[in-house]
DNA sequence: TTACTTTGTGTCCTAATTACACTATCAAAT
DNA sequence: ATTTGATAGTGTAATTAGGACACAAAGTAA
């Protein structure tokens, strides 16, 4: 491979729910390309924690900050950064482009309408996209966020973490559509309310 | 902290039943002592994934091939291994002692029968020990140790992989006995049979 | 042979899950 | 102004899963 010594990123996958589908907040190497497309990431520093390092690198590239951030778990092929695409990428804005990087990802539930992206740093635009719509990433993104959403589907369902993407007053319908965006099935009307209306006074 | 570039590691809790008790092999650093035992781990290669370099790594330490990992998370904190007893470990195997070291932890369930843990490398013994008599480890790994019995108490309730830690023929007191010692709790044994062999026949 | 430990089995009750259909209301279009 | 269509809101019955519970049979050790 190579003889530079590996380094360590995070990459975040924010979801947020804007009432009708569920999104993905990512940030554009240029282009609106879904193929430039990558989730906010970044190497951490040597003083910080990987935790300390998800929150600083979301909150630099796009302005999110103050969210409750879950790690998924570490992803380390060797070729994971290796596409012509990603190098190309890797070279404007890395000191050593070829090195062999291992991310830890990380996952949130955010308010959309609270956060709204603002782009910086090496992110040219940092936007919401529809989870259904995303095809392709950078890197080995697209292996994330599955990993994410899988991850996601089994948290909600012990955990009303799902609060989180929705502003302080909602409907039932709206945390119902929410239900059956990120579990992506139907769910009946009539025994989620009652579910839900167990949960919330206990 | 420090400028050496990041390290990579991986660490595996390898899970064994003796019909008894839940044990975990670590490996030691000379004596039997306690606070001298650690989970079998070590710098990752650059040529391989994580997970390849979990299998290696648990083999050349133990023994021990052949077993299914699954990963737990990454663990990062920058003062995971500046402990004194732990540096001056490292001082002995490693040619960077002070650099930072991020590690992925791996868990896994075996047969003890089966995996007879032989030391090799740096780890001067191979051994089982009882999960309940561990109250040291070195670095954080005691912390890992507890996400990997949390890990596999989730895992367990639904999926049937406890057993990987029985021979081919057990009875079935000897899977409740597992059940109980993994979960932490005494479980009915009448219940505990019916839903067994509710899962087998589908 | 007696006492003790281990194995193996069934029923009842409660809680949780699923399936299912109609009315009321509001908004939009003709 | 009336009709049409979409959305919000409500209850019941059947099924399934989970938890509590006790005793007899067989084997082992004293």
């Amino acid at each position: 491979m190579n003889e530079l010594n590996p380094h360590i990123s995070v990459d975040c996958v924010v979801f947020g729910f804007d009432f009708e589908k569920l999104n993905v907040l990512v940030i554009d190497r240029g282009s609106n390309d879904t193929s430039r497309m990558a989730l906010p990431g970044n190497l951490i520093y040597n003083s910080e924690n990987l935790h300390e390092a998800a929150t600083r690198v979301l909150e630099e590239l796009t302005g999110i900050k103050n969210i409750y951030l879950e790690q998924i778990g570490a992803f380390g092929d060797p070729l994971r950064s290796k596409k012509q695409s990603d190098q190309e990428w890797l070279k404007a804005i890395r000191s050593e482009p070829g090195a062999r990087v291992i991310t830890v990802a990380y996952f949130s539930l955010v308010k959309m309408a609270d956060y709204i992206p603002h782009a910086s740093s090496f992110a040219k635009v940092a936007s919401w996209v529809s989870v259904k719509e995303i095809s392709e990433l950078a890197f080995d993104h697209l292996e994330i966020l599955s990993a994410a959403k899988e991850t996601l589907k089994q948290k909600i369902k012990i955990q009303p973490i799902g609060f989180n993407l929705l502003p302080e007053k909602f409907t039932l319908s709206q945390l119902h559509r929410l239900y059956e965006a990120i579990l992506e099935k139907p769910l009946d009307k009539r025994n989620f309310r009652r579910k839900i209306q167990k949960l919330d006074i206990i």
